[in-house]
DNA sequence: CAAATAATGTTATAGTGTTTCATTATTTGT
DNA sequence: ACAAATAATGAAACACTATAACATTATTTG
């Protein structure tokens, strides 16, 4: 994934989907892990925007491509893409994001616009280094962390300036 | 609330317990808000532990004490009190805790034991100010933040040291 | 090729949260 | 004090999210 994508303008969205794809093949690749057609699919539709997605959404587009797909069959999948760094889930929302730092190991900090639902993924250290600090500072020792911004991306803000 | 209680070592509880009661009644006698018996309860039952409550948790200590309660009768006390910023929500956990801010205004950060289910309630400034300076930098204005660190707690810690 | 492992199919069920409309309390204005 | 308005609760049904358990099919490994 390149640099810094920003969900909020248009930009050539089929590149991101296909440096996703691309990322995501050679990762699994590199881990002898299987990136089946469920599970390719199941990236890709994720991926086709940058506002997340709720397992059953995914699941009907499953189905109504005429994929029998039972919950399971998703939940399973995003099960693999999240283990191997694919996609997120935003607890806030249940629902699932494509992550654009696969490879490095990171801890995501999203801006999740509550108006155009887009999401913008970063993570910056500052951030990562508060938290880590302010953990150990409790004698805390952090496997996991979640952290989820909700709130108005700028180009919403705008909207919502010209248009009251 | 005190200053810093923490819910990994054994204290007097009751004392958490009767501190919220009276900070909430206070806070809703100051605001014109009404702190019914079932919200009163709720905030109680949540209190009873350091340890998130989930609502159909609480849905059925409130049956079992004879109250014919249904599902919005507990989130509606959850929402209530949650507006007054007595309990947060934890996402990663779909639960519910009870908050020692409830005055000030501040965006919490949970320290979630893994093991004891205990949670730790912080609002450093520095992770504050990060996570803002972070958002601001991409133009996004937040409204609600979300901060979950799930981990071990020192004494689960020490447990797992000294019993492998 | 057989045995082991990994992935998927299938059905059922558990857990979390909301909508809607009726009813009962409480507050407000006169 | 009383009627009207507002706030809170009761009650039933439903929507959404996620997992358990077991059978079957692919794929890999020796």
């Amino acid at each position: 994934m390149s640099a810094s994508a920003l969900p909020y303008r248009p930009h050539n969205h089929d590149a991101c989907v296909q440096d996703a794809l691309a990322d995501a093949r050679a990762i699994c690749q590199s881990r002898n892990a299987r990136l089946t057609p469920i599970r390719q699919r199941v990236l890709e539709l994720i991926w086709q925007s940058h506002k997340p997605l709720g397992a059953y959404d995914l699941l009907g587009v499953l189905t109504q491509e005429g994929h029998n797909a039972a919950p399971p069959t998703v939940y399973r999948a995003l099960d693999f893409l999240q283990q191997h760094g694919l996609v997120h889930r935003i607890a806030s929302l249940n629902a699932f994001i494509g992550c654009n730092h696969a490879r490095e190991r990171h801890t995501g900090m999203f801006l999740i616009c509550q108006e155009c639902r887009n999401v913008l993924e970063l993570a910056p250290a500052e951030v990562t280094d508060a938290v880590a600090q302010a953990a150990a500072g409790q004698g805390f020792l952090p496997t996991d962390t979640t952290i989820e911004v909700a709130g108005l991306c700028p180009r919403c803000q705008a909207e919502r300036a010209s248009t009251p």
